[in-house]
DNA sequence: CTGAAAGCGCTTACAG
DNA sequence: CTGAAAGCGCTTACAG
């Protein structure tokens, strides 16, 4: 049986509002959405007969009119039990929250862990128009999710740098001063043996840190002492301090984020290699954990929340009105701690 | 100017698929929905017509329809300068991901800071209908979240235990057995003088983990040497920490979760205190990271996975049919690691 | 400054 | 087994 038009039982509608308020119910959309044309009286009256009733605006049937969501969508692909041991993304999507919530906009999230799964979340929030926009974080090199976009009519914002300049707006954070300054921080303390252990070389910011270590080194007049790509796990943190110490040993080693540096102290002290007495270690992320470990940890901090918060409010310009500008963030900064110390053995 | 009804620009609607397979839009509507009373041909008709348009239903016109969000909201309520530093939240949330994805729902996240934005997120997941259902985590003493969800109509799942018998369903994992197994762990090790730091008391399952523990000790004869309650932060576990080497101290020290217990190693070390030769440490989580600190953290594992897919699961029933039964997780272990070992002088 | 009506794209009884 | 029609609760030109 097709429900009566707007009797009173249930939530109340726009109908019961109109009528509390002796209006027609177009009325009282331009009043809840703040459009012009409405004498100040007929307002306060339309505002007030909503709050008598209690009415808020059904989403579902804004959404359908509106042709928007109200919310916007972030993938993540990784392994689920790797998921856990990375700093970054809560504190990313706790900087997205920030601006969304507000708004009364939501983050739409999925977690996948193939690439196959990953087009599929893509697809469907497209298909099933379930957002407004998404952000297209973990920017690997030759990535194709800006064509998959582009095919799908969807918004999206990029988390970082993609070297061919591309048609998205993009929200950037240079890593490169802080790793400079990792570099020549150690280089100060007497180091001339420096290793680096990078994480997935697919993606982008791998790539970038990386680099910047390369060309810091280089800058010294220096040649790394070895440089190992690992996946940013733990484990592969563990598995490339492991190997760093069975061969020509360094003396200082930057990592390509906290929890690689994490285990490989780990492994240091397991190997009974004082840090930093024999062996300086510096992080990245500049993350709770290193504050806490023995000893603290120098790390190269960057601010995963700001970004958030600068890529939602981007992707919102971009979703209402079609384009948006760059933003580049504050670069990531040295935060020295008691990991790093002078070179052994001048 | 009204959109001429259906015409072929844009997005294809049920209409468009009606007129390709020449049978009225309620006719597609029953087919793609698999309800029954429809000819085998008319069906296979149907869908080739959706197919080649590549049809997919507006979720957005079905929910308005049906009154179905097809989404699921978790509220989670901390510092989100600490949330990352958490490794629950991340493996749980993947869990209900593994149960929503494949049957195309979603995860509304909302992360706040207060107590008072906690109750507006839950008021406006209600009043804007915007998810079908709420998970009630962080279990707190006297948690009013029951009441107010029973207020707004909005379903939802206890995740964890809480003690009044409730009228919402729970979906519990019992701590208590890795606690005890734990202790006896340490006991067995000659341990006589073990000490506790808990997390936020104002939580359930701190309460409960707490309790496990005194119970545990008092089983062998013994009495806690100091219990500590904090705030489940790294910071608040190295504070108790170093309050513990001050006092009366203990020879082994047991903490509610991972993230305190690995700050706790590295106050001991930073303090010159050996562990486990001079200190036995046991953690609470069974995370990445206890792996790869040194020496490897012994730990009590659960599996917030499995629990995030029972909790979805639990509260999908629940949505769709009106009532779900509770469900029993296997219970916490103990995961023997080298951060425990005899205790020092006997 | 306001009202009446059509439209968003589905679902669902009801009548055949 | 199928079709025509009303309804979900909004928004938005258009006419007054």
């Amino acid at each position: 049986m097709p429900r009566t038009k707007s009797s009173t039982p249930g939530a109340p509608t726009i109908v019961d509002v109109a009528r509390e308020a002796g209006v027609s119910k177009g009325l009282v959309s331009l009043v809840i959405n703040d459009r012009p044309g409405v004498a100040d009286a007929t307002r306060a009256r339309v505002r007030d007969a909503a709050d008598r009733l209690g009415w808020r605006p059904n989403l579902q049937a804004r959404r359908l009119s509106t042709r928007t969501t109200y919310a916007l969508g972030l993938v993540l692909r990784r392994d689920p039990r790797i998921v856990a041991a990375d700093p970054f993304y809560p504190a990313f999507m706790a900087g997205i929250e920030s601006v969304l919530s507000p708004e009364g906009r939501v983050l739409v999230l999925s977690v996948v862990a193939t690439a196959e799964a990953e087009e599929r979340a893509y697809r469907s929030f497209a298909a099933d128009r379930r957002v407004d926009g998404v952000f297209l974080n973990d920017l690997r090199h030759g990535d194709d999710r800006v064509g998959l976009l582009a095919g799908l009519g969807l918004p999206g914002v990029l988390v970082g740098r993609l070297e061919e300049p591309g048609s998205l707006p993009a929200v950037v954070l240079d890593d490169r001063p802080g790793v400079t300054a990792a570099v020549r921080h150690l280089v100060d303390l007497g180091h001339r043996r420096v290793a680096y252990v990078g994480g997935d070389p697919a993606l982008q910011h791998a790539r970038h840190r990386r680099q910047a270590f390369e060309e810091a080194v280089a800058g010294h007049g220096l040649t790394p002492t070895a440089v190992v790509d690992t996946d940013f796990t733990m484990a592969g943190g563990a598995a490339a301090t492991a190997a760093l110490l069975g061969g020509d040993r360094p003396t200082a080693i930057v990592y390509a984020n906290d929890p690689m540096a994490v285990a490989g102290l780990g492994v240091l002290q397991g190997s009974g290699v004082r840090v930093p007495d024999a062996m300086s270690v510096v992080g990245f992320d500049g993350t709770e954990i290193g504050r806490h470990t023995h000893p603290a940890l120098t790390t190269i901090r960057s601010d995963p929340e700001q970004w958030g918060a600068a890529a939602a409010r981007t992707l919102l310009e971009l979703a209402t009105s079609g384009h948006a500008p760059d933003v580049e963030l504050p670069p990531a900064e040295l935060v020295p701690r008691r990991s790093t110390g002078p070179a052994p053995d001048r």
